[in-house]
DNA sequence: ATGGCTTCATAGTGAAGA
């Protein structure tokens, strides 16, 4: 099974990528963040037309996640249960007998920010969440795009990062504390000293120069953990014309 | 450089992303 995992940057404007890339690449499941489009105007037709079912949280103009896949989805979440959000970051659904929870995480803009605090928040609940979720699935994978850089080997330059939004000792927190529920980081566990970015800022010709983050993760309960055959970052779709600042990455699980 | 580039939005000394 192999299921991926994509911030798309406007899936109005990314739409054709997103059928090129499953051309080439017809996983299971394709998660999508940042569609950027309201609920009723997403493309569910194209979809169909190249194999696809889809279910979809969308917003206008900011946020929006999409659940793309060949088999059938059960058990569909949308939002964050129990936590009022305005920003539509969260959809969950069973897919091939795996629970799979796609996130767009808050950005969080600065440490010292009101959205840094927005951000705090946000990360309590989805744990909240997804600590639920761990006891009711053996088979969990935790995937999208979390806006945090693990450590510093995913980080182009450390030492300016240092305690910057992305990068800080909090944010790095949070993250750990999702592991601690039982999840493993997919890329990281089965790469332990690659250096592999997920995300280019669109200045500077920062992808040309390689210099990125790696803030799109794949993670997956134990029992998915011993199965794991690979895991990619696709860079060559963030060399395609016009492209998403974060290139898909994709796990594949015996 | 509180920059750069890209998106969506509006027509802003823009807002937000990461």
């Amino acid at each position: 099974m192999k299921i991926a995992s994509w911030n798309v940057n406007s899936l109005n404007v990314r739409l054709p990528h997103v059928l090129q890339w499953l051309e080439k690449h017809p996983v299971d499941v394709l998660a999508l963040q940042e569609l950027k489009l309201d609920q009723d105007k997403f493309p569910i037709s194209a979809i169909e037309e190249a194999g696809y079912h889809a279910v979809w949280f969308g917003q206008k103009t900011y946020n929006g996640v999409a659940l793309l896949f060949k088999g059938e989805a059960t058990d569909v979440v949308t939002g964050i249960p129990n936590y009022a959000d305005e920003q539509r970051r969260m959809i969950a659904a069973t897919i091939n007998g795996v629970r799979i929870i796609n996130v767009y995480c808050v950005n969080g803009e600065a440490v010292d920010s009101a959205k840094f605090a927005y951000k705090r928040e946000w990360f309590a609940a989805l744990n909240a969440f997804v600590a639920q979720e761990m006891q009711q699935h053996e088979q969990v994978v935790l995937l999208g795009d979390f806006n945090i850089a693990p450590a510093d080997l995913d980080v182009y330059d450390a030492e300016k990062w240092q305690g910057k939004i992305l990068c800080s000792t909090d944010e790095r927190h949070w993250f750990q504390q999702l592991l601690a529920l039982g999840l493993h980081d997919s890329f990281r566990s089965k790469r332990p000293e690659d250096v592999q970015y997920t995300w280019w800022d669109y200045r500077m010709n920062m992808f040309k120069r390689k210099l990125g983050l790696r803030i799109d993760h794949i993670l997956v309960s134990t029992a998915l953990k011993e199965t794991i055959v690979t895991v990619d970052v696709d860079e060559i779709a963030r060399s395609w014309e016009r492209p998403s600042d974060h290139a898909p990455i994709t796990l594949e699980v015996a």
